[in-house]
DNA sequence: ATCGCTTTCTGAACCGGTTCAGTAGACATA
DNA sequence: TATGTCTACTGAACCGGTTCAGAAAGCGAT
């Protein structure tokens, strides 16, 4: 039925090995005969097989990524199936496959990996949502499973990262509202135990202190709409009530957004609003949000890369891609000219 | 350094064999060897190596999935990560991977089932977005890929199906609506050539005759907040002004929600809307969003299950899952008294 | 005691590749 | 001509399981 390579063999009138190294391009056979392998090959419509392969060579030919998430809030996240997109483009080109695992909590996660380890499904995997002091480095590195960390962990870490910086974005941000007039910009955060939720506030704060601002009010949300519903509520009632937010996503920017506006407050007549990622439907909001783009198909393409190449036996260094720029819309406008509150 | 079946042959002092039946709960041991087998096993921490296993009983012990889209756009669809996650419920207990596969063009996906059939990546696939004379059918039938299909395509296929009615929530919508007044219902659908774009007219369609109503204005749109918008302008700017709006998806009523109220209408005293998906943000907008939800977690749980079941040789039918019910929120409302165009 | 049947187990082939040790032949060198 | 070196290739082992044909042992029936 299918086409091996002892068929190809004896079509040849050569040795099994021989038919190896010609398929792989090894030294060991002449470049007459190694033609000859190669058009009988094509003839009788040989393809590898993967199993044989994988079990001959003990890789797997395919990577792993392990999305730690509560199921029902995962659909909300617009980040990971663009992530996942971009991962795909590399992979294709490759031959390498995506094994893909998701994990309700953090034993599941743990799980996840030493799944993917036990079974030898993956050569890598890729981590995305870097928490502080990071668990899965250590993990990895126990389990020899070769990684790429999006951004680079505080902690030390073996692995290569590809690295897009998120502070400018947010710098840009807390500049763009200063020029508006701001003095009380507050910010909805994501959990503290994700660096990319310090990452966010740290720069929040930072551009705020070198505007000469007082930081002023931060809520530590946790990056879905009903948190950031919540943390908006907080900071409307506060006696420190912001007259911008910096939101850490889109999605707690838009829950923010409708819930002012269900107070009666207008975006950004009473209070200017900015998200981050620059999900579709930032634009099609009313008003469209004033954002910054993640770009997680250019993060996942050079993950996929970088992890392909550490693979390869690379000396795999970190990756830095460019900062994303800030897009103005709507969501922001000139400080109000009376006390608001 | 890993334990092998030869191993645990020696350390138990009988032969390979005897061992790969030990292990396997076939006969043709004795109860007295067997258990020696297992003990020997369980104390040299011997673990199956999958890759030996596909080789020699030419299975992946992996379900495929191809997702085809735009990935720009991939991110906003709310459905796929918690159907993935309903998928990964059931694969984690029987020791099955998913592997993940996103096409960004038609032939891009039919490469992607060629590709995981070539290298026999999974023993099966789970077909969603199905068309209307779906062409996939075809190619795992000619591929040899079982597969199960969400919903039942028109077209004769002889893979089971799992079966969610969209038809009652959307005739809900209607009925709801018409319960509140509104007798010019439009409905800004999906693309047409997709099964789920084609019942949600349909089922919105014959509701409306149902009630005694013309159907009034359709416009299929393409599920995206893009579409959305174009659809809703066109509708608003239509002789047939409807006075409320089904959408098929809860992105496309987003969409159509803000720009109405971009236009200085009021959702939903001067428009209602309705949308289908419950994501989570349905509940957090201005006004939260009337709508349908779709359970994709207990979809992807029971498409996993199904496949799993074809693929131990099981004779499998379709299974039908309960048809989700309106959820109305303040998105809609009376219809308007004044005439309102 | 012989026959036939079943149970239990072994040894080897097999899945389809990779890789290594070894050999035959061509060729250059002394 | 004997020696050494290189290239081109073969045959077999190997990766770690599954599976099948066949052998040995146990047992009851004749």
């Amino acid at each position: 039925m299918t086409v091996t390579i002892n068929d190809v063999a004896q079509a040849a009138g050569v040795s099994k090995g021989a038919v190896s190294y010609a398929l792989n391009g090894q030294p060991g056979v002449s470049d007459d005969t190694r033609e000859r392998i190669l058009r009988v090959a094509r003839e009788l419509g040989w393809k590898p097989n993967l199993r044989a392969k994988s079990l001959s060579s003990a890789k797997a030919f395919a990577v792993g990524l392990v999305i730690a998430r509560d199921p029902r809030l995962l659909g909300t996240d617009p980040f990971f199936p663009a992530f996942i997109a971009g991962i795909e483009t590399t992979l294709v080109e490759h031959e390498y496959a995506l094994v893909l695992t998701v994990a309700a909590s953090a034993d599941a996660e743990e799980l996840g990996y030493r799944k993917l380890a036990a079974d030898s499904r993956v050569d890598g995997v890729i981590l995305t949502d870097m928490r502080v002091d990071d668990s899965r480095i250590a993990l990895l590195k126990s389990l020899r499973i070769p990684a790429v960390t999006l951004n680079r962990p505080e902690t030390s870490s073996p692995f290569p990262a590809v690295c897009m910086d998120d502070t400018a974005g947010i710098a840009a941000a807390v500049e763009h509202l200063v020029s508006l007039g701001h003095t009380k910009i507050g910010h909805v955060g994501g959990p503290q135990s994700y660096i990319h939720g310090r990452s966010r506030r740290l720069a929040w704060q930072n551009a705020m202190s070198k505007a000469g601002l007082e930081a002023g009010a931060f809520i530590e949300a946790d990056f879905t709409a009903a948190g950031g519903l919540a943390a908006t509520a907080e900071l409307l009632r506060s006696a420190q009530r912001p007259t911008a937010i910096i939101y850490a996503n889109d999605l707690m920017a838009t829950a923010g957004q409708s819930y002012a506006q269900s107070l009666g407050l207008t975006v950004p007549d009473d209070l200017s609003i900015t998200g981050y990622d620059d999900t579709e439907l930032a634009t099609y909001l009313n008003p469209p949000l004033t954002t910054v783009p993640a770009d997680p198909l250019l993060w996942g393409r050079v993950a996929a890369q970088q992890l392909l190449s550490l693979l390869g036996g690379a000396h795999a260094e970190d990756v830095y891609l460019p900062s994303p720029k800030l897009v103005v819309r709507a969501s922001t406008g000139p400080v109000p000219s009376l006390p608001n509150n």
